[in-house]
DNA sequence: CTGTTAGCGCATTCAT
DNA sequence: ATGAATGCGCTAACAG
């Protein structure tokens, strides 16, 4: 189809020359799985190239009957332009990356929908990466996303050493999410870990509690570090003191909360409440508490950070607090996508850390303490 | 920077047209926050630029002489190859499209994580499109991956209609997922739903069961179909029959199970165990089962499809189907990648579709039935 | 071996 | 309003 030049007569000047084809073509069938370009179109619609590229992009003004003429054209083509020709023209590929830690991770599933679904509004696709927790990986995946010559990058980092911005900052627009490197004060977003911790903390103090415990995780970790900052604050506040053996952190694995919480357990006062900072600490601590016959909530009190579905439909029900994930992810994006577009930057806000409130779910897993913890 | 060409005013001679570079430019300055080109490698190490394209590709030999300067050349000006005109010229994309329905149920995190992997090990990126279940919305993302020029899809698809080959098939390379439509019989790779549903059935039979339900989902799609029909081969294999009242299908929300699980607990002869063909329908069930405090799995035994971390960790532990999710996933994308590259076909198996064994975990959950359960 | 050159499909001045 | 021409950055013949 796209060989027959001549036919037309106009175009088939010098042209012919540039379109050096060889003749080696076996036939193509009805135009159906041929992909065609815009040479293509124009030729059907009778006018010149720039002319559907014109109406395709709403550019200058088109005739009315020539517009329709290439709408035509494009339809019965089936034509659907290149947008990787596109790309390179414009300088821009409309695509942004998503690197993660863990995808397996429950709570990045719903930031990634929540980019996914505001990219794909905008006209954006998303390269999506998992870091697998791997540093190493996470760089190589920004190196090929750069190679990729994506527009933007949202970022949950999996490493906890700074060097970001200098990293990467200036390559191309990048914010992160979730996990925010020391040093960065802006082009962020995560939920507001300090004050959801305290929120959380308080309801358990609200209930009568004394004798709290916290699974802190990794403070190397923003949100970690930020969550027990939190929960210092709140117990602070109330005139708690937290015991040393009280307070576990480190690693943040679902055995670690299981091992801690085992120990927790075991101790000769042991907390009438405990505090988890995310959900695979949770899930260990929940197999600890069950595994020695704890009653809970009638011994010990439990309180985690993640709220799943599963959360609502654990005996017990878990009390959790819930991120704002999926606006996390929507947000992230909105913030990048102004970056990209060199939007003016609506209000101060934007130009620092965005802090998203999260919400304390209120369910079965938290009660007052037993007798024995209510004295005093 | 790279724009002062314009010394010519017009344009002499056509024959110059190509030779518009001139040597102007030798300084490099801090090669740092600027975007290069092969043009400044080459000229940087004193080559020619399809001699930088050859080191690169490794195409020709080059003299090692020459391979070191272009390496170090790239290396001081941090330059990264230009995948978008690469993709143009070479009509290659390497990057494939993965639409998935919910990217929300754990299930499809983990075959994501599948294809990711083996995605950038052979060098692709993954376009990741989430169509909310919405085949409207799936069509969509087909079309603008299309126009995206993916050298491929993976689909877990979300319409039970079929149609899907005819529209799609021939635009790219394609492989199902998951969910299988009507008429398809090969690019397709799922778990192996009759044998499994067939073999967690048996457990439960072999416990003592004979009273036995089921929830069963949708049946439209291919993989609760399967499931079914596998339950009732077990069934029929053991001479026991499926009152209407144990068949439960139709939706498969977190309700439907729950909703279900409190109408077969209420029957004047409710069954001692229940199958739940996937993992919110057994999250619904389990919360009837909580709520109605028939003791689990003392009075009614509980199975479910799809394997997560919660469900070892619930109490009592889940007795679960798992399915090999991260290899569905991997082995999608080889054989997507067969058909991208074209490789032969290594064996009958790639032409047909490709069904995992998926494993039981047994765990608490099931057990022997209650005496008044188990005569005849 | 190495350099020159012609486009890949598209957006975009700049002439008409 | 419309069309011819130019090049985005790169690869692949084809020359030398």
């Amino acid at each position: 189809m796209r060989v027959s030049v001549g036919e037309q007569g106009k175009v088939a000047k010098k042209k012919a020359i540039g379109k050096t084809r060889k003749p080696e073509r076996e036939e193509v069938p009805a135009g159906d799985n041929t992909k065609h370009t815009m040479r293509d179109v124009a030729r059907l619609a009778g006018v010149s190239i720039s002319t559907v590229s014109a109406v395709i992009n709403g550019t200058p003004k088109v005739s009315p009957v020539r517009t329709q003429r290439v709408y035509e054209a494009m339809q019965s083509l089936d034509y659907q332009p290149d947008q990787i020709a596109r790309s390179l023209k414009v300088g821009r590929s409309r695509t942004i990356g998503v690197v993660v830690p863990d995808i397996t991770n429950a709570f990045y599933p719903e930031v990634i929908r929540g980019i996914e679904e505001a990219a794909h509004k905008s006209g954006y696709g998303v390269l999506l990466c998992d870091s697998n927790e791997d540093p190493a990986r996470e760089k190589e995946h920004l190196s090929t996303l750069f190679s990729r010559r994506v527009d933007g990058v949202i970022l949950a980092c999996s490493d906890t050493s700074a060097a970001y911005d200098v990293l990467v900052a200036r390559r191309f627009p990048l914010v992160f999410v979730d996990r925010i490197p020391k040093g960065v004060r802006q082009n962020a977003v995560s939920t507001n870990n300090i004050k959801a911790a305290r929120m959380a903390t308080r309801h358990l103090i609200d209930l009568g509690h004394k004798r709290i415990a916290v699974l802190a995780g990794d403070l190397n970790f923003s949100t970690h570090a930020e969550r027990l900052e939190g929960f210092k604050r709140a117990m602070h506040q109330a005139g708690l003191d937290i015991p040393e053996a009280y307070l576990r952190s480190g690693n943040l694995q679902l055995e670690d909360g299981y091992e801690a919480g085992l120990e927790l357990l075991k101790l000769k006062h042991p907390p009438t409440a405990v505090f988890a900072s995310n959900n695979k600490l949770l899930v260990g601590l929940l197999r600890a508490v069950s595994e020695m016959h704890v009653p809970c909530p009638g011994k010990v009190s439990v309180l985690g950070f993640d709220d799943h579905v599963w959360n609502q439909h654990f005996n017990p029900r878990l009390t959790s607090v819930a991120q704002p994930t999926y606006d996390i992810g929507r947000c992230a994006f909105e913030m990048l996508l102004a970056r990209m577009e060199d939007q003016p930057l609506p209000g101060k806000q934007w130009s620092s850390i965005m802090l998203l409130d999260a919400q304390l779910k209120i369910r079965e897993s938290t009660a007052p303490p037993a007798s024995d913890g209510r004295k005093s």
